[in-house]
DNA sequence: TGAATTTATGTATTTAACTACGTAGTTTTA
DNA sequence: TAAAACTACGTAGTTAAATACATAAATTCA
């Protein structure tokens, strides 16, 4: 093994951003597999669209946990694609109303066997006596109760004190 | 909870990065806790310099993961902020051999109590059910035995054939 | 032993996210 | 009811990684 995957936690960042970015690699690979001319990153967005429908710019960046201007740059290549469709929000000028177009509901007629697939896949590789999700789920959650950063002062503090 | 923390394994890319850039963010904020002028990014490539020494440009990507041009780039900031130095190896005159300088170890020194901190509170938050970290050598484990695109191709044929 | 292959490094460009900042509507409040 | 504060969106620029390509040194082999 190497040095990085043996350090413990204190790569735990690295290791989650190089885990990310092969699964990303893999997805796109997956997709033109089967011919559909989909980019991963675009999920997110896609996905949340499909559930809810009618969102605006900051609710689905909200949704999707990523800040608003990439959730736009997203947007615009979707537009471009003619995936999604924008109107104006008449009851509040400010807002853009995104939904999926037609072309984007018949792309996730034809995704849904894919995500399928890919589902299956990624179970398997997490299912293990630690499961990934799970551990990203129970991890976010503490995190949420107290940051990183505030457990890293408390400790800090306790150790000072000594 | 928003619609991609519940898409399950699906969106499982997207969590890891999101959480990874979290950890990553936070961990700024400590070096600057401290007065360290330190930025977490270099951390794989300092600590690997640390325990191995001296190394090669491309020993230290594979050690850390990364691709051979991220690794120059990484190294080029760290050179000029004079805390790695590089000589020829004489041995052979394509290597460049990278090790820390006197001004890495000292910081080193000086990050030792923060490193220590910093994986006190990160084994705080994945010591749940289910260990993020072991959950990410897990299914590194099982990417190795059959990659994610591998694994879906399999799954794929499996369907076709019933 | 010289031609072909491999290895090590470096450069240019791309990608996919971010932060900072600006503008224009909407809401609140003195 | 006008000023202040807030919200939604957009643009510009940055960052941190990647891929693709180029060059030079070392090694292999016919």
């Amino acid at each position: 093994m190497n040095i990085i995957n043996s350090v413990g936690a204190l790569a735990l960042s690295t290791r989650l951003q190089v885990l990310s970015e092969q699964l990303r690699k893999d997805g796109a690979l997956l997709y033109k597999e089967y011919d559909i001319n989909f980019e991963p990153k675009w999920f997110p967005v896609i996905y949340t669209l499909h559930q809810k429908k009618e969102l605006s710019v900051v609710e689905i960046a909200t949704e999707i946990g990523y800040s608003h201007p990439s959730t736009i740059s997203l947007l615009k290549e979707l537009e471009k694609e003619k995936i999604v469709q924008s109107k104006k929000d008449k009851a509040d000028e400010r807002k853009r109303i995104i939904s999926l177009s037609t072309k984007g509901e018949e792309l996730i007629v034809k995704m849904l066997p894919v995500w399928s697939i890919i589902n299956s896949a990624l179970e398997e590789i997490i299912d293990n006596e630690n499961n990934l999700l799970k551990a990203i789920n129970e991890a976010e959650e503490k995190i949420k109760r107290s940051s990183f950063f505030q457990r890293a002062l408390i400790i800090k503090e306790k150790a000072g004190l000594k």
